[in-house]
DNA sequence: CGGGACAACGTTTTT
DNA sequence: CGTTGTCCCG
């Protein structure tokens, strides 16, 4: 390759070459981007424009002039996303680029409070409860304090880990998310308050950490210790945040004390791909960020390199009809391409036959199955779409929505290994206890005490003494956690060792139990690859494996699979094709998803988030006369984000069923 | 006090 | 549809 001599005037003295033409890869607006090396930079990049390569070059001219790969800081929105790119920059590079930090904001803190747990009070080490675990005990303490008296309407427990976690993510008092977005409950206010704070004592006794408490800590450690900062802040001396519309207060927070004495922070993202703030997202720290580092050096990528002028239209309405104004103009050069369709079906199925045909042509005309994919708002809406790719023997990849981490046999088996990684957790206690025949609630209580109290961790359990009614499952239980005592087995032999114990368990309590055994098979083979059970437990708490395990088997032989995704999942991926299913008003934006306008506002930029992922074909298509169960009304408008646009921008199609019962489009 | 059977419910999106 | 709440029996 030829090399590039930097014509930067501050630089010219000291010209120096680089093994990659930066200046003719790049368009002027990205090359200042990554050039731009020093200082608070922001970086706002619409949809498909080149913002992953942005920041993959930018690593590699950070590594390329001298700057330690370790002391380089890429936080982004999954792992999967710094992987990539890190992946990215060692091939545009050299393996250098591997041993750049990368990795969520969650796992960045878990990393760094493992470190520094004591100075937090922590002594030993801390488990992460994941949400399901989060309302586990929250649930216990609402019985505790007897909140859940009967004929009383009391919020559900799922509904309070929300307001105790929007509480924390949107930096403002329980009593203020409760009257903004559940008024109805406001006659619990007092109790929920109570509940909140049993439930923080609660969590920082039995050394619990919930996914909110990782951000919390790490900012009050950064906060209240000048020595950890300032080594923190020396040890990462360039920060790269992705995706920066999509994080909230705390992790702002963060940033800035992370950056505080160097100041050489990039930040990117995209106010109108803002799709978080259900969870405490705040696009308004794009906004806010100069004002935090003011010498802030402001870049706009404008330019669309993915998807076609007729798409980019098609979305341009779109996010036009937004209350809020977006400054940014996306353009291309790109000016031919099919335009994007309006797909009217009968119902469910047919929309889900229009979708398994029409990907059956594409795949004819030679596009990968694994370049389309049909994107729906939540989850359970490609339930009928999965039933006929299966019967046609369509193979897909599902992303999104269901976790198989979170299902109970898993669940079950991962308990286990968290009482030996962490004897003080109640809630992993609570679970392998409750499994046992005849232990309720009211013994495994006792028993959890009585470990705890022997002061002796697992091996407490050999202290109690069972009654008698349940001494004969208790005991079976003591004898295989005895395994573990001698300490330091390798994860997949602990594991190996409890599937085996669980396995009568298993069978007893799920009539699928043979699925679910194949299940826990391939999570011991998850375990294969880790050495430390801590690692292990954290990185599923963090970063589960989001797919079905049918489709992660499936994955390892056939790479040619059709995607089915959540949008929320398809945050900045592209396909050749994209099919976005049920585009109906009321399911999109959901009813219930539509109280404020706010909230619609978020849902237009979901919709946004979808149409822009296209490259060369896009297809809204939505069923008609949906009977809704909650409003009892027959849906049978697209949605409005998408209704009434001309109809040289959005073609609309009708399905017509020919006489041999195929049906097909006019 | 635990367990099982059964009814009711509410139902996104994710670290 | 799968989870949660309730009731009643052992």
């Amino acid at each position: 390759m030829k090399p590039y001599y930097i014509k930067d005037e501050r630089r010219e003295s000291k010209e120096r070459t680089f093994s990659i033409p930066y200046k003719d890869v790049l368009n002027p607006a990205q090359y200042e981007a990554v050039t731009t090396l020093d200082g608070p930079l922001l970086v706002i990049a619409g949809a498909g424009s080149g913002k992953t390569r942005t920041l993959t070059y930018r690593v590699a001219r950070l590594v390329e002039g001298g700057v330690p790969p370790g002391s380089i800081l890429l936080l982004t929105f999954t792992r999967k996303a710094s992987q990539e790119m890190l992946r990215r920059a060692t091939t545009l590079l050299d393996e250098r680029c591997e041993k750049v930090a990368g990795g969520t904001f969650h796992s960045f803190a878990n990393f760094t409070l493992r470190r520094y747990a004591q100075k937090l009070g922590f002594e030993s080490g801390f488990n992460i409860l994941d949400r399901a675990d989060a309302e586990d005990a929250i649930d216990l303490l609402r019985a505790r304090l007897q909140l859940n008296v009967k004929g009383r309407r009391f919020p559900h427990k799922r509904t309070i880990a929300n307001v105790f976690s929007k509480a924390v993510n949107k930096a403002v008092p329980v009593e203020e998310i409760i009257l903004k977005d559940y008024a109805h409950f406001m006659k619990d206010a007092a109790d929920l308050l109570r509940l909140c704070d049993a439930y923080q004592t609660y969590k920082k006794k039995h050394c619990l950490m919930d996914y909110d408490d990782l951000l919390i800590y790490l900012k009050a450690l950064l906060e209240g210790n000048q020595d950890v900062r300032e080594r923190l802040s020396q040890t990462y001396g360039y920060i790269m945040v992705d995706e920066y519309q999509d994080t909230n207060k705390l992790q702002a927070d963060i940033v800035r004390l992370l950056a505080a004495t160097h100041h050489n922070v990039m930040v990117v993202g995209d106010d109108s791909q803002s799709i978080y703030a259900f969870r405490g997202a705040s696009f308004g720290n794009i906004m806010d960020f100069p004002k935090i580092f003011p010498d802030t050096k402001i870049v706009k990528l404008e330019e669309n390199y993915r998807s076609t002028q007729p798409i980019l239209s098609v979305a341009n309405v779109i996010i036009d009809r937004a209350r809020e104004k977006y400054t940014k103009v996306l353009f291309t050069q790109k000016k031919d391409g099919a335009p994007p369709a309006l797909v009217t079906a009968e119902d469910e199925d047919m929309q889900a036959q229009f979708v398994a045909q029409r990907v059956f042509e594409l795949r004819e005309e030679g596009v990968s199955l694994s370049d389309i994919a049909v994107l729906f708002r939540a989850s359970y809406l490609s339930f009928d779409l999965e039933i006929e790719l299966n019967r046609r023997n369509i193979p897909f990849v599902k992303v999104g929505g269901f976790k198989f981490m979170e299902t109970a046999h898993i669940k079950d088996l991962l308990a286990h290994m968290k009482i030996l990684a962490n004897p003080q957790d109640p809630v992993s206690w609570h679970r392998v206890l409750l499994l046992l025949e005849s232990i309720g609630p009211k013994a495994a209580d006792e028993i959890f005490q009585g470990v705890v109290s022997s002061g002796a961790g697992i091996r407490g359990l050999a202290t109690i003494e069972p009654k008698p009614r349940y001494a004969n499952a208790f005991n079976k239980f003591r004898q295989a956690m005895a395994d573990f005592e001698t300490d330091h087995l390798p994860v997949a032999e602990i594991g190996t060792k409890l599937a085996r114990y669980y396995q009568p368990i298993l069978e007893k309590k799920f009539d699928d139990y043979p699925k679910r055994a194949k299940d826990l098979e391939h999570v011991l083979a998850i375990m294969d690859r880790y050495e430390s059970l801590e690692r292990f437990l954290s990185d599923m708490a963090l970063e589960p494996p989001n797919a079905s395990i049918d489709n992660i088997l499936a994955t390892d032989y056939d790479d040619e699979q059709l995607v089915l995704s959540t949008i929320h999942s398809a945050k900045g991926l592209e396909w050749h094709t994209v099919f976005i299913i049920s585009a109906l008003e009321g399911r999109f934006p959901a009813a219930y998803a539509a109280r404020n306008d706010e909230e619609v506002e978020e849902e237009l930029r979901l919709m946004y988030v979808a149409a822009t992922r296209a490259k060369e074909n896009l297809f809204f298509t939505y069923p008609i006369e949906i009977f809704d169960r909650g409003t009892g009304m027959v849906l049978s408008r697209p949605s409005r984000f998408i209704d009434g646009i001309s109809e040289d921008i959005l073609e609309p199609w009708s399905l017509v069923t020919d006489y041999q019962g195929n049906e097909d489009v006019w």
